[in-house]
Parts: C-alpha cells; structure tokens; sequence
DNA sequence: TTACTTCTGGGTATCGTTTGCACGATTGAT
DNA sequence: ATCAATCGTGCAAACGATACCCAGAAGTAA
C-alpha cells in the first residue's frame, strides 16, 4: 500500500510535510498542502491508522459490546451508536456475547488489546468483578441499558423501576389480581428492578405475589414460550402476565396461542421494550416503550465527548419508559 | 499501559525474549516462557495490536458493511461472521450503510485506513464502480447475499432465482393467475434475480405480467406497507403478492389488516428471509427460508481461511433456500 | 549592514512490536 | 582439551505516522 513515504517522495518534500499537510497544518503553505493533497489523492493514498494509533495513542474505534444482536432492541442501540460513532470518525468494533459472562471477559479483553479508545456495553452479569478491573484501567465505558453494582460507571438507560411500574400498574388498574412475571436472566441489573417494582406495585395494592407465578428466561422467544408453557398448564393459572422484554413477550403469547388460551380476553400480557415487531397488526402487543436508539447516540456521544476530554456533569442518565397499551390487554373475564 | 519493555524489565529478559515466549516461540526455554506468562499476567500486560498489526501489516480485524443491522435477516449474518470472527481471534467492525451508496464508500474508505484484513459485504447498489477500486486493491473482500455484476468477486448468498421461483410457482399452484410482486430499490441484485423470476415463472405458466402491480420499496416495513396500500386500493388488486422481504411483508400485511383485505381467504401473501418474527403464531407467513446465519458464518470462513493463505476452490458459494409454507397463503376465493 | 521576526519546511526520535542476525554459554564428539 | 554444534537470549532495524526541534529564506526595523 502507498504510504506518506511515497506521497512525499511524489510531491518532492518530506514525509513531515506531507503529513503535516493531510492534517491541514497551519505550517503549511495553502498552495503546497492543495498540490500534496491531489498526489495524494491521485495515488490512492489512504493513511494507516494503525500507525497514527501508535503515536497518537488513540485508535480511533470504540467497542460495542451486547448480548444477542438478533434482539430488535439491541440492534436498534447498535444502530444508534453506528451512527454518532461514524459522524465522529469513530469505528466501531462489535462484540456480540450471547449472554455468556465468559465470551464478555474475552471479548473485553480483546477490545483492549485493540486498544480501543472506550467501550460501550450492557453487561450480562450485574456483579462481574471483572468490571472492576475494567473500571481501574484507563479505557473509559458507558453502560447501556444494564446499571451495574460492583461499580460506579457512567450509565445510560430508562427508569426500569418505573417502567415495571407502569406495566404492573396499568394491569392491576384493569383489575387483574392473579398476575406472574417472566424475567431474564437472574443477575442482569434491568430485570432485577423491574421484578422489584412488580412485587412493589403488588404489596402497595394489598395482592400476594406468588412465587410459583414467577419465572425466569433468558431473554430468547424460546425460553419465553417454554416458561409460559410451564407457567400456564399449571392448575391455577395468572390472569395477566408481565414479561420482562418483548421478545420473551412473544414466546408467552406463541405459548398462550398454542394452548387455546385467549389474549387478552382470558390472559392479559405485557412486554417491555416496544420492538418494531410488538406493533405488527397481528400481534399488537401492550408493552413498555424504552428508546432505544436515542440509548445508543446518547452513549455514544457521552463516550465520544469524554474521550474528547469533556468533563461530563452526570454519571447516570435516566430516560423515561413510556407504556405503550394495545390489544394484548383487557380487564381479566369473570369466568376465569 | 503496561508495555512489553515492563514485563522484560521486571522478568530482566529483553523485550525480544518477552515477545518470543508470549508467541511461544519454540526459541525459548519453557520454563523462561512460564516465567514470563506469569509475570505478564501478574502486571496486567495486553498486547498492543496496533503495534503487532504494523509490524505483521495485518490488523487482526475485519470490515463488515450490511445495509441494516435493524433487518433481523443481517442480525443474523452479523451474528455469523461474528461467531467465526471470535473463535480465529479477529474483531469485526461494523458498519451499516441504511442503504446509502454513499455511507457505504465512506465506510469502505473507513474500513481501508483501519487496514482491516479483509472484509464482507452487502453492497447497497449492484454496480458500484467504487467495487472495482476495491477489487484492485489487494484486501480480499466476500460479497453476501447480495451479488454483484461489475466485478466478478466471491459471493456467498442463495439461489435467487431458485428462490423467486418456489414463491411464486408455489402461488400458481395455489391457483392464483393474479400476483403482484413488491421488491427492493432497483438496483439491488437479489432482488433483481426474485423479480426475474417472478416474471418467467408467470410466462411459463401463460400468466400475463401486469405492470402495475409491479412496485418497489426501500426493505422496510413502512415502505412495504405504503407500496401495498397503494398496490390494493386500485380497482382491480391482485390475489397474491410476493414480497422481496419479509420486513416488507409484514408491511403488506398491515396494509392488508388495515384495509380490511383478509390473509389468506382473499390475498395470499409469500415473504423471503424466514426472519424469527415470519413464525409468530398470529404472523404464520409463508416465506423462502434463507440460512443467514450459516450465510455469514461462511462468508467469515472463506474470508478468513483465505487470510490465512487457502487458495479457494470455488469464487461462488450458492445455498438453496426453501419455501416454508404457512398460513398467508391459500387458493383464490371464487368470488374475489 | 546587522539583527530579529515570521514563514515554511526538513531531520529525527518515538510509539510498541516483531524478527533476522549475532553472540555467549553449554554440551557432545574427537 | 579443543572444536563444532546446539540452545537461549540480546541488539537493532524495521513497520508508518506524528511531533518536537531546527534551519534557511524572506521581510522588517534600526
């Protein structure tokens, strides 16, 4: 590949100059940096970043690491930090864990020895010690979407108490007494408080949360499906269930569907998310709005400013869930 | 950040000795490399691969540039070379064009100055002369899913034609004599190849092609919901439509649902992609099943063994997608 | 004419690794 | 005991770009 050498060695002055001129120096004459800049042109010239990395010491890449691209939601972050990340000049490295704590630690550590300039990333465990050490590095993070207790890093994402909130509530408010709730994962941070604000919502209102109408998946449809499977067969079933995102969401009314039970009249259901596919006319799912792509530009320019040297004034940035009613809800059926 | 003169300092080797045992190198006496691992381990050491990319001149990572990562059909192709990318130690940048040949250029131009090994590509239009820049330069570059004419370049994607043909055949099985088809933006060759099929499977059979029930979106569902409103409020409307996409699919069928046009009793309806949501119980679309995830994992394969120095057999790698049939299809209603 | 800026540009060290070559030490053979 | 072979390690030169320090040239003022 051409290099500055031979750019320089085109335009009959030195490598100083030419770069001098690529990088619109004021020490150059208008003139001489027009001319270095059509060689250059005229060459195919494109500088090596990999170079420019080492001595400036700055790569030019953040890393985006997530549990499962495949999730509507997921991508719709990636997309946001995809965008403020190349008006910026930045590239972005992906890194997609399957929610597997192991491939977040390799994944990571890969990322440094790239030496990204800083890192985005909904963790999959909330206690991974391992951010501990992330954190005592210089490298600067952002977490999206997933707070995280073992330490204070900047964070971006939505109330999920009060989303949860919301959910629980606008279920309740129908009158529904007998309500379960499907989570993710155990430790992940967004669904611990949305399960916190489930039992909340419940006490306030004088119901007993019943321990066998809790499930966990692991945010795939499947998982979803089969802890609804589970969840519904039993003798006495809920009249409303509160997913912890919407895909999960979608796998309970595959599961409701396929056991002739009726959404909403005989189950109400309520997702969290609002992925494109939960306002498909057929489907049509009540759910908790998060912004998701607005999640990814904001952490992104939060990262790109920080890394521009701006001092940030707030660590945390809570937006604010919005629920979303359609048809997957109604008031529970006096039958049932 | 600790460098490789710490740890020689510190095990009171020279550098070239740290760097030999950390690539056991067979130079070195086991016992010295042990030494080294640990004392590497012990101060936080990680390799800087700017550095190690300029001296090898090869970056350990690859471009990955797809039109929209929102598309659970390149979720899924991204999640592929993904998959690949981390089990041979490479990190894959992504890039997502949302269509536009003209961020697509400035990503490949992105992707260049990262001196990225190689990279996969989804390109947005199908001749792109700036394809042919690419193919002069000596980075090695696979096309997915979407091939391309100016240049003959490897390609890993599914019969299209094949594809086109199971759809629309399947319809004319079905009955219907009145089909329309909604496609991408023009230029793009996957769906150049369904439409030419389209029309010679309708030849074929004696069917008049009729013009006006030819229309083209962008590959969102909003753009298939409009071009279907517009396909069916005419007078006389099709029975059957065969979508290029499933995303633009789904956009018909809420124009359908909408417009009070019953699926399958009065309008059959086929997708492509055999994206997640094609499945949902309340969804049921018929569709053309393409493997993405296999899509990129060979693609990453190719690409990467071919890194590695394999001369490669084949520059075409056709997969043979497979009509899945649902519930959105059905023969024509006498009345309509 | 001298001295002092100002404007342009070159020379060189440097970033952190890898690697070919050289060199000292150990070992075995004669 | 000597020489050659083998083994293990250090030295120094890259890779491509940037940045600091200087040096001519030109212009200006005394």
């Amino acid at each position: 590949m051409v290099t500055i050498k031979d750019v320089a060695r085109a335009a009959g002055v030195s490598p100083s100059t030419v770069s001098r001129a690529l990088n619109d120096s004021p020490l150059i004459r208008e003139e001489t940096k027009a001319r270095i800049r059509r060689i250059a042109e005229e060459l195919g010239y494109e500088r090596n970043e990999l170079a420019r990395g080492l001595v400036m010491g700055a790569s030019g890449a953040i890393g985006l690491v997530i549990p499962d691209i495949t999730n509507p939601f997921f991508a719709e972050i990636t997309r946001g930090v995809g965008e403020v990340a190349h008006a910026r000049g930045y590239g972005v490295i992906l890194c997609n864990t399957g929610e597997d704590p192991e491939r977040e630690r390799s994944y990571i550590r890969l990322l440094r020895r790239k030496r990204v300039d800083g890192l985005i990333l909904t963790t999959v465990t909330a206690e991974d010690p391992y951010l501990k050490t992330l954190a005592r590095s210089k490298t600067p993070f952002v977490l999206v979407s997933r707070a995280c207790q073992v330490v204070s890093a900047p964070y971006v994402g939505v109330d999920d108490r009060l989303g949860g909130r919301l959910a629980v509530e606008h279920l309740v408010d129908l009158g529904h007494r007998r309500v379960g709730f499907i989570g993710g994962p155990q430790g992940v941070q967004s669904c611990v408080d949305r399960l916190a604000a489930f039992k909340s919502v419940l006490s306030e209102r004088g119901i007993p949360v019943r321990g066998e109408w809790i499930a966990f998946s692991d945010f795939t449809q499947q998982a979803g499906y089969r802890a609804a499977k589970d969840l519904l067969k039993r003798g006495e079933r809920p009249t409303a269930i509160f997913a912890t995102n919407d895909v999960v969401a979608l796998g309970v009314l595959q599961a409701a569907d396929e056991l002739g039970i009726r959404v909403p009249e005989e189950l109400s259901l309520v997702g969290y998310d609002d992925i494109s596919y939960a306002s498909l006319p057929r489907i049509e799912l009540t759910t908790v709005a998060q912004p998701s792509f607005d999640m990814g530009r904001i952490a992104a320019e939060w990262l790109i400013s920080t890394l521009a040297g701006k001092r940030q004034r707030r660590l945390y940035r809570l937006l604010t869930p919005k629920l979303v009613v359609r048809h997957t809800t109604a008031p529970p059926s006096s039958t049932s």
